[in-house]
DNA sequence: CGCTAATATCGACCTATGTCGATGCAGCAT
DNA sequence: ATGCTGCATCGACATAGGTCGATATTAGCG
């Protein structure tokens, strides 16, 4: 039986890489980086729940998967939590973003 | 009732952004990825079947999702399909990324 | 200490998603 | 035509994920 190409194989784990688009995945997640980005300032939690449509429950639920995948910071300020982008968080999604497109894209 | 810090209200559709990170956040799909990018050509469907760890239908159902995020274009050449990146991929998702952290990334 | 406010967590719900076996379909060969 | 091969689609299943109401937790205040 004859073959279309020759096949190359490597084993390699994506799965951190995943993680880190899974938590972009979402619209009110991406909106709630965009708006950290944007503001290059810490951010209230109360901000996001008064600007997203979504409850409170909702929004503290995205805030943790972008804590977890440590793209965001918090900090508790007497009564509320403040929260702002990783220092690292654009190194590691252009890092990600080039491991596997394989080609250097940031600079 | 005093507030925490000044809101700023922008109600943009991050919908689009989110598709694509969407479709690149599954390891398999990420492996997909780097293997055409790396290969800089064309890759037969049955390349994939062989070296990931799936069966043939959800190789195919990896490979329609990439599709339909105009990731990835195919073409049929006798009994086999090819894939290969689309021309504007790395482009897309570099745009994708700057958008949302609102800074240069791409040269 | 209670009371209120701001977040986080929990439980439940429904939908989306990854996976596979079975089937369908297109293209080649005999 | 018959069969075979590579790939796509379908149906079913189990799990993950987004959303919300209810509740817990933490902090400030009187």
């Amino acid at each position: 039986m004859q073959h279309c190409c020759p096949p190359d194989g490597r084993e390699v784990d994506r799965a951190g890489e995943a993680v880190l688009f899974k938590a972009l995945s979402d619209p009110h997640r991406l909106a709630i980086v965009a708006m950290l980005s944007a503001a290059a300032d810490e951010i209230c939690v109360c901000n996001f729940t008064s600007e997203l449509p979504l409850n409170q429950p909702t929004v503290s639920h995205h805030l943790r998967i972008l804590r977890e995948a440590a793209l965001v910071t918090c900090e508790r300020r007497g009564t509320w939590v403040y929260y702002r982008l990783s220092s690292d968080a654009g190194a590691r999604i252009a890092s990600a973003v080039s491991s596997i497109l394989s080609e250097a894209i940031a600079a």
